[in-house]
RNA sequence: GCACUUGUAGCUCAAUUGGAUAGAGCACCUGACUACGGAUCAGGAGGUUAGGGGUUCGACUCCCUUCAAGUGCACCA
């Protein structure tokens, strides 16, 4: 659409003998109850003009229509200039652009963009608030690897701390040596159970010491089992071997159980970290900023960063004991990953009850003068809800990661067996299918929200398999598919004839998808992608159900709605891949 | 208390980044092929965009204000 924008410059320019910027001209879709394909808003011209905004249009419009063959037709209303572009336009936009290898496909740009996310917690099974941000994080990368960045994808492995030692405490203490190869537990799940039967106990003691007369605080603090777990945190610190080991091998178990977590939702890394490995960096950063006078030292020996002038608070980035905090940790290892990849970008996709922690992260590191921190950035997104509140793992009410997979599952079994149009598919084909449409509607579901909303989650209502889903979607493609199947495609060109409406309307949108991705790689945010989609799923079946593909009018407009359908089922096959979602040949 | 985020149809979400009469899906009602897959399509009903004010040719979008919800304001990570 760029020759409109350069010829309405040029309008602007000869009529009015004012220059103004492409930028400056507002290009839209045209809406579905006018005329055209395209709009132009009038409004801003009407100052150059002197006229009103409809004669601005309309010479506009003329000037164009003159100026340009691909232009059939034009109207105004109130400010804003509907134009048509004639068939021939589109139908040759079909086989040169839309057709070929390449649509879509944008030239690298040189950039190099991380993308962080999943960063679990190795003391508990992952939950639905971890697949939103597993599947935000790996279709955020595969949309930026398509809007041309190279992209690394990395996960931030909490692999240390206390809450970690809680757990190797309960199995110490009430594990009889299970392991999950004599349990047929699956590793994470075995641990996450200890995690919770030492809150358990934890809190049982905690009463105790209250019907003692201790007060809450107390209590907490003198517990037996937490100062254990304090002990057992120390040990490890001090490297002892036997709890090292222990903690080998948990994690061991935890890692197996991810592994087989990743694989069913499709999401993959290039790089881990550990925590373990990296909770003693930013030490060094310290001295620098202190060097630079960013950072001061109070009476006590403790590292702090004033940042009051900008808004914000006084903020700790060392312990008067010479430790670490979060934030110093996060600052080393952000410069230990830029070390290790100089990349241009990088995101976090963090939820959003850290937005300030990040803020201040980024903030500090910009005053300490990295230059790449100017490329960080924050994906906040917001907690997955339960009906009844927030979602506690300790607590047990969370939504497990696997469950919900294995119920994604059996639902689509069950729609699928009900409709018996895979009868002829192996067992191990049907489990496969039931996994693509049962994670395409999991995904879609997650992914078509805006990521900064909060999304509420009712597992008593069953993620929709119809109308605005991902399966709704994976049924067009495979229909598609089905229709194809049955006839041949010659690679015959039609002449230029005049398009149906429908027609002419998918070709349309079939060529926004490039744009779409540009859009979403922007704004970091899916939703763009899958909104689209439907949008095309939508506009395909409105174009399938007015005219006939097989049963065309002749051999050569058969021979065209084919093509069309083949451009419609790659770009929706693209588009879901951008989600991380299969499509399906039948289903 | 302060800061950040959110508030759109009964429910779940859109809205080309300031553009036309605010659009979809679910649920509800009506209809569609002896045809290529009915997980589909066409139509109906459903709105004071939380309330109020402002900016302008034009506001769901920007500014002010009130209200509601969530989150953060640890020498936890």
């Amino acid at each position: 659409m760029n020759f409109i924008i350069e010829s309405t410059v040029k309008a602007v320019k000869q009529l009015y003998q004012a220059d103004i910027a492409p930028a400056d001209i507002s290009l839209q879709e045209t809406r579905k109850e006018f005329e055209g394909q395209v709009t132009i808003v009038t409004f801003p011209f009407t100052k150059f003009s002197r006229k009103s905004p409809e004669q601005t249009g309309a010479e506009i419009g003329e000037y164009l229509k003159k100026s340009l063959k691909e232009i059939s037709a034009f109207n105004v209303i109130k400010g804003f200039l509907n134009i048509s572009i004639c068939s021939a336009y589109w139908i040759d936009q079909l086989y040169t652009e839309i057709l070929k290898d390449d649509f879509a496909v944008l030239k690298p740009n040189g950039k190099k963009v991380m993308v962080e996310y999943s960063s679990p917690n190795t003391n508990k099974p992952l939950h639905l608030g971890h697949v939103r941000n597993n599947l935000l994080g790996y279709s955020v990368a595969q949309i930026l690897e398509a809007a041309g960045y190279e992209v690394i994808k990395t996960n931030l492995v909490n692999d240390r701390g206390i809450h970690i030692c809680k757990s190797m405490l309960a199995w110490q203490l009430y594990g009889n040596g299970e392991t999950p190869q004599s349990t047929g537990e699956k590793g994470d799940h075995l641990v996450g159970k200890y995690y919770v039967i030492f809150d358990k106990e934890y809190k049982k003691e905690i009463e105790f010491l209250k019907s003692e007369g201790q007060t809450e605080e107390e209590a907490k603090k003198n517990a037996p089992l937490i100062k254990q777990a304090q002990e057992l945190l120390l040990k490890w610190e001090a490297g002892e071997e036997k709890v090292i080991d222990l903690w080998k091998t948990m994690n061991t178990w935890v890692y197996d159980g991810f592994g087989k977590t990743y694989k069913a939702l499709g999401v993959e890394f290039d790089k881990f970290y550990y925590e373990s490995n990296t909770y003693l960096l930013g030490k060094d950063i310290i001295d620098e900023g202190l060097q630079s006078g960013v950072f001061f030292k109070k009476e006590d020996g403790s590292v702090w960063i004033d940042l009051t002038e900008d808004g914000l608070d006084q903020k700790l980035v060392l312990r008067a004991d010479g430790t670490s905090v979060y934030m110093t940790q996060d600052m080393g290892t952000a410069q230990l990953k830029y070390d290790d990849f100089q990349m241009d970008e990088s995101i976090y996709v963090v939820g959003n009850e850290q937005d300030y922690h990040f803020k201040v992260l980024f903030l500090i590191l910009q005053k300490l003068g990295k230059a790449w921190a100017r490329g960080l950035f924050h994906l906040s997104y917001g907690m997955v809800d339960l009906p009844s509140g927030k979602m506690k793992s300790r607590e047990g009410t969370v939504v497990d990661a696997d469950d919900l997979i294995a119920e994604m599952e059996s639902t689509a079994r069950k729609q699928t067996e009900a409709l018996g149009k895979i009868n002829d598919f192996g067992e191990e084909e049907k489990e496969q299918l039931y996994h693509t449409i049962g994670m395409g509607a999991l995904k879609y579901f997650l992914l078509k929200v805006d990521p900064k909303k909060r999304l509420l989650f009712d597992p008593n209502e069953s993620v929709d398999f119809q109308g605005h889903t991902g399966p709704f979607i994976q049924y067009t493609h495979a229909r598609i598919k089905s229709v194809l199947n049955r006839a041949t495609i010659t690679g015959m060109e039609t002449d230029p004839t005049e398009l149906a409406p429908e027609e002419r309307d998918l070709i349309v949108t079939l060529t926004q998808f490039p744009d779409i991705i540009t859009q979403a790689a922007i704004a970091y945010n899916p939703g763009t992608v899958a909104n689209y989609v439907y949008e095309l799923a939508k506009t395909y079946n409105k174009f399938y159900h007015e005219h006939s593909i097989l049963q065309a009018e002749d051999e050569l407009v058969k021979q065209f709605r084919l093509e069309l359908s083949v451009a419609s089922a790659k770009v929706i096959s693209k588009a879901m891949n951008l989600l991380g979602i299969d499509v399906p040949e039948r289903m």
